[in-house]
DNA sequence: GAGCATACCTACTCGTGCGTAAGGTTACGC
DNA sequence: GCGTAACCTTACGCACGAGTAGGTATGCTC
């Protein structure tokens, strides 16, 4: 059975790096739609136009080749994000800009936000290589926070500080996936209520307007 | 290799109510540990202290067990919060004791938070299951905010109170997985936390006063 | 235009784990 | 005491999918 009619001679022979990244936007796809266990190296790589041993070749098993297409997705993320904001301006502009690009990036790129915190969160081998990303990113907000609070002549414990940019970043994680679900919604506006709960709340909350649980 | 030598003949023989518990509890147990997929039923079994064929037998296949699962911890999850926050009571001491009892649930049972939250969400076949659990919730928070607003003679546009809620349970889940995170951490305190960014953010925000963005 | 490296393929092996068939054992009703 | 139904087992079939062996074509260099 090696007839070798002549089938469809449309081989683009491409260099490895076109190549590569072919296979990642297909494993991204693949990956986001199906999960890591139930997205098959076949399907990546006929989605890629492409032959199963290839993708071996290129980008090694299937456990490597999902953290590439999370190394790939979080560098552009996180890119897209600290472009924005840059660390100069005034705190409430660099929240802004930076929560502007962060829905930007996830209302265009609703694949890569699929695979990065829908997909990576459960399984086990790569929650690690997510709580990192997002324990910088709390960071990130527990300075800006602080760093505004200071311009006031205020101040706030450091686990307090920490736990409400916890809080932040998981409202700002759950308004992106309600975005990611509502293909017709404004990343804009979504960012604008963000930046009203972030900026509005977490201000007046630091600035010592706390609610006290009731005392029976 | 019928030999049956008398190996242990401890078994009980229990009646399928228990049994059915005990199968639930240790396929929780898995399920959280390694996720949907990476799950034997053969470990399930094994960890239930009963053979594979009485799980099928009882609860179906792995999908349908999965289901199962979803649903009974679902439910606890559903009742404790319910149960404390009554609806004739102020809409801030309801929502003080509804997160009160969430986070109180979270901290003793983090298989069932892990599993609800961070195992059924990127499985495909199971988002909608949850998806309609959260969107519940969502409902129930909007309605307090909307109560409280209304008690205060204002009013907010639907989607704007819609938005908002889904942000503050986002930060709620974020929390619970902090805490589920830090087990010397304090439930109570977390939700006086979580409590804090809720009410003051959300309240005073809702009253009007708004960030507008920049008109560049 | 010979040689060599790189791109690419078809067609397999093999482990793992879901789901089941067929049969043994204990408790309870009569 | 004995049948019968519910409980429980061992041992297997079978599909699916990760990873590989070994071979073919194409372009680039001298």
């Amino acid at each position: 059975m090696l007839a070798r009619v002549s089938t469809t001679p449309s081989f683009k022979r491409l260099p490895r790096a076109v190549r590569e990244q072919q296979m990642l936007d297909a494993a991204v796809k693949v990956f986001s739609r199906r999960g890591f266990h139930a997205a098959s190296m076949d399907e990546i790589a006929e989605d890629a136009g492409i032959s199963k041993p290839m993708v071996y070749a290129y980008l090694g098993t299937k456990e490597e080749l999902f953290v590439a297409c999370l190394h790939r997705e979080g560098t552009r993320m996180m890119q897209a994000i600290a472009g924005a904001a840059a660390p100069e301006l005034p705190a409430d502009e660099r929240l802004w800009r930076g929560l502007r690009a962060f829905f930007g990036f996830v209302g265009a790129h609703r694949d890569s936000w699929a695979v990065l915190y829908r997909q990576a969160r459960g399984e086990q081998p790569f929650a690690g290589e997510l709580a990192s990303m997002r324990a910088r990113l709390v960071e990130v907000v527990a300075g800006m926070l602080d760093h505004a609070l200071r311009a006031e002549g205020r101040e706030a414990g450091e686990t307090d500080l920490d736990v409400i940019a916890y809080a932040l970043v998981g409202a700002t994680e759950s308004l992106a996936d309600w975005l990611a679900d509502h293909p017709q919604a404004d990343p804009e506006k979504t960012a604008t209520r963000m930046m009203n709960v972030a900026w509005v709340g977490a201000g007046q909350l630091l600035r010592g307007d706390s609610w006290r649980p009731p005392t029976p």
